[in-house]
DNA sequence: ACAAAAGTGTTCTAACTACACCCATGA
DNA sequence: TCATGGGTGTAGTTAGAACACTTTTGT
C-alpha cells in the first residue's frame, strides 16, 4: 500500500447490488427491477445502488431495501466481490453483492418508491439480465444451498408460524433435490431448532398439519443438518 | 445504480490485502511486512497494493506476490471485502482481501524488493497489526479451517511428496484439535486423494515412513472429509 | 537394547437410509 | 366414502469413535 499518493488517483465506483431471496408458492424467488435508463434499459437487473464515500456496504443495503423496495430489517450477508473491467459499460464499476432473506410477513414491495418497476421472478424463470448479474445470481444459490445446511434458514424465509411439509418443501426447493419426509422430519425435530405449538393448520381438505416455531432458546450458529 | 452522474463523485479508494498462509516446522504461518511510512510506520500489516483503475483484483495479488514477495502462481482465492469507513486513517479505503496458500517449493521471499521487510510469522505468535488486518486474519484462519475439510489443502501447503504424519500434523495444526492417527490414516485413505509412491523417507531415527503424493487423476472439487 | 515414531485392525456405537401403513379432514 | 396429504416406526446398513500392540530405524 505504498508508493501512492493518497488522492492524486482515480477510483473505480464501487455498486452494491443485492439478491433478495423469496419463497412463496413453494418457489424460491428474487426481487429484480426493471432498469428504466441505459445501459441495459428494459432489461431487468438486480437492485443496486453506488456506495457513498462515507458509507458502508450495509448501509446502501438498506437505503436499496427501503427506498426501492418498502423492505426493512433482513438477514442479510456479504456473498462476493465482482471486478471484471467490462461488467458495466458506462466505466469501471466494481460490485460487492449482498444476499437477502426476505420472510413473507416483513415484505411489502408495493411500498417502495419504484413498486411498478419490482417484480418476484422464481428461479426457475429467470428473464435474462443486465450486467454479470446472471453470474451473481448463481453464485448467490449456490451459497444458499451451502447455508440452508448449517443455518436455520426457514426463519428467515417462512412465516414465523409454519408446518413441517412447508419446511420439507422449502428443503426440497432450495437444495433441488427430493428428500424423505420422515427422516427429514426426524432430523429437523432432533435438532431441537423447532417447537410445536399445539396449533394446527386448518383449512386443506386433508389432516390438518400441527404448527411449529422456530426454538427462540438456542443459538442458530450451531445448527447443523445432513440431508 | 440510477440517478447518479456517472463520473461526478469521487470514490473510495480499493486496496488488494493478502493473507499468504504457509506450513514451515510443524506451524501454520503467514506473511507480514514491516511498514515503512505512516499510517502505522513500523508496524506490522499484511502486504497489499492499491487497485488500479484497469486491473483486476487477481492482477494486483500477482503484482504483490511478484514484486514485493517474489513469489507467484499460488493458490488464490477471494475472502472478503472490509468497509470500516474507519479502517485507513488516510481516508476511505476499502479492503478486498484474498488468501493465499504457498507450497514451500514455489516461495523464495528472499527474492522479492522488499525482503528485508518480510517475514513469516506463526499464527501461534502474531504480532500486533496495522489497520483492521488483525480482523482479516481471523477470518482467514476460520475460512482456511473449514476449506481443508473439503478441499485438499495439503496439495497446496507442502512439499509434492510427503509423509501421512505430516500431512496428519497439518490436519492437526490447522483445526487445533488433536485427530485420531489411525482414523485419519483410514479416512484420506479410503478419499483416493493421495497415492503411495514407494519410496520411504530416511534419515529419522526410527521407522522410515512411506512417502505419498496427491492423486492427480482425482478431482480436487469432489474431496471430502470428516474428521 | 532402547528410545522414538510409524504402521496396522477390531469392536462398539451412532447416524443415516429405505421403506409402508394408518389417520384426519373436507368435499 | 373417498381422495388427499400428514403423521408415525423399524430394520438394516454404514460410517465414525475409541483403542493397543507390533515394526523399523539410529544411536
Amino acid at each position: 500500500m505504498e508508493k501512492r499518493s493518497f488522492t492524486s488517483y482515480r477510483n473505480p465506483a464501487i455498486a452494491v447490488d443485492l439478491v433478495v431471496f423469496g419463497y412463496h408458492s413453494e418457489q424460491l424467488s428474487i426481487l429484480l427491477l426493471n432498469r428504466k435508463e441505459a445501459p441495459f434499459k428494459g432489461r431487468w437487473t438486480l437492485p443496486g445502488a453506488f456506495l457513498g464515500l462515507e458509507e458502508t456496504f450495509r448501509q446502501v443495503c438498506q437505503r436499496i431495501l427501503e427506498t426501492k423496495l418498502g423492505i426493512a430489517d433482513l438477514y442479510l450477508e456479504q456473498l462476493y466481490s465482482f471486478d471484471q473491467p467490462n461488467r458495466d459499460p458506462r466505466g469501471r464499476v466494481l460490485s460487492v453483492a449482498y444476499f437477502a432473506l426476505v420472510n413473507p410477513d416483513h415484505y411489502d414491495i408495493t411500498a417502495g418508491e419504484m413498486a411498478n418497476d419490482v417484480k418476484w421472478f422464481s428461479m426457475e424463470e429467470l428473464p435474462r439480465l443486465g450486467f454479470d448479474h446472471t453470474t451473481i445470481v448463481q453464485m448467490a444459490a449456490e451459497r444458499l444451498r451451502a447455508k440452508i445446511l448449517y443455518h436455520p434458514v426457514g426463519f428467515e424465509l417462512l412465516h414465523h408460524e409454519f408446518t413441517l411439509p412447508e419446511l420439507h418443501r422449502l428443503y426440497e426447493t432450495i437444495l433441488g433435490i427430493p428428500i424423505d419426509r420422515r427422516n427429514f422430519r426426524r432430523k429437523i425435530l432432533d435438532s431441537g431448532y423447532i417447537v410445536m405449538t399445539g396449533e394446527k393448520k386448518t383449512g386443506a381438505q386433508h389432516r390438518h398439519p400441527d404448527i411449529y416455531q422456530f426454538n427462540s432458546n438456542i443459538d442458530p450458529g450451531n445448527f447443523t443438518i445432513n440431508i
